[in-house]
DNA sequence: TAAGTTACCTAAGAGTATTAGGCAAATGTA
DNA sequence: TACATTTGCCTAATACTCTTAGGTAACTTA
């Protein structure tokens, strides 16, 4: 019988090409096993079980896409490493739904806590260093920019913005420029 | 063999309460047998399959969430019915988590465009309406707001917010500020 | 009370996750 | 080169899950 010559690594990112092509949430053992041509519990020697393989395919994506946004805002500052990291987000997902997707994937803490998701808040926090935000008040900002790069991204990718105009190009610039312009002028706390 | 009297109805609202147990991805057809005590064949005379039935629950919580929104913005403008939206999303969310994901299951077209997903959207225009934005704008803001709700309410139910200081309560104040303050402001066009 | 409806059942087929144990291909060692 | 070791993949088996088909007994209605 050949070899496949499969590791836990190769495993992963067929796993996350998989997720690609058919979504994260269908990423299974028997599936990314017929993927690879092999038996399924033959899988089970390189990843300890389905929730395991899922974790290491966000792992995966989280560590990719703080490599882009890394590069992508090296050497900017304000506006334009905000336009720089977030386009790079919604790029991203744009072309990899499912790793983005799998980034998304709930880890536990201590998980959470050791992958490449801290250099995504520690990026947002150096973009924030460009405006002059109050420093109790970086925190919120850093939760905002957050939550509005991650809720519109998913929004988009379930196609909430694809049936009405304008684009979702469009939205995505202005709603960049708005938070820019937000950021520029952050309200005063009480 | 005394008969449990179920109708579709009364399934699909056992399988919102199981979502908020033991949370929306993990509600199955067999998990919601075992819960109402009866065979995990006699579902299928009730709801179509699993699929159906997750689509039954998002559907049902979409209408939860659109009346109690709709009950909190009555009789507000501005910033009061900002606030007052936002607080009955991440409310919800908090009293009801398996619900809440499923209200972001993502529907077949049609089935979103029946659903009470455009209530939501309607009210977030009828709240802009409160501040003076140029039309074209408005959709670009009603995206925004979208995304900040879900995108804010997602990651502090994944637990995003939960290991670090500010608390979460603060930053949400904090941030609807800032959006009240944006839409008070927003940026003109180029 | 008889007829019709239906809420639930048992039975069965196909697929999935996972564990245990085996063999043969690759690799290291003498 | 020959031998021992490791390990990548296999088969087999268990215990689920989803789904369909067909049956029966409990309710409803005339």
């Amino acid at each position: 019988m050949a070899r496949a010559g499969l590791t836990a690594e190769r495993v992963v990112r067929a796993g996350a090409e998989l997720a690609d092509e058919i979504g994260f949430e269908q990423v299974t053992p028997s599936e990314l096993a017929r993927k690879l041509g092999i038996k399924t519990a033959s899988l089970y020697s390189h990843v300890r079980n389905a929730h395991d393989l899922k974790t290491r395919i966000a792992l995966l994506a989280l560590e990719e896409l703080a490599d882009q946004a890394s590069a992508a805002i090296a050497g900017r500052a304000g506006r334009d490493a905000l336009r720089a990291f977030a386009h790079t987000y919604r790029d991203y997902a744009s072309q990899h739904p499912g790793r983005f997707a799998a980034a998304r994937f709930r880890l536990d803490a201590d998980t959470a806590a050791a992958s490449a998701g801290v250099r995504h808040s520690r990026m947002m926090r150096a973009i924030l260093r460009g405006y002059d935000l109050p420093k109790l008040q970086e925190t919120h900002a850093v939760r905002l920019l957050g939550s509005v790069f991650n809720g519109y991204v998913e929004l988009e990718l379930a196609g909430s913005f694809s049936h009405s105009a304008p684009s979702s190009d469009e939205s995505w610039t202005e709603v960049l420029d708005a938070l820019d312009s937000l950021l520029r002028n952050w309200p005063a706390p009480p």
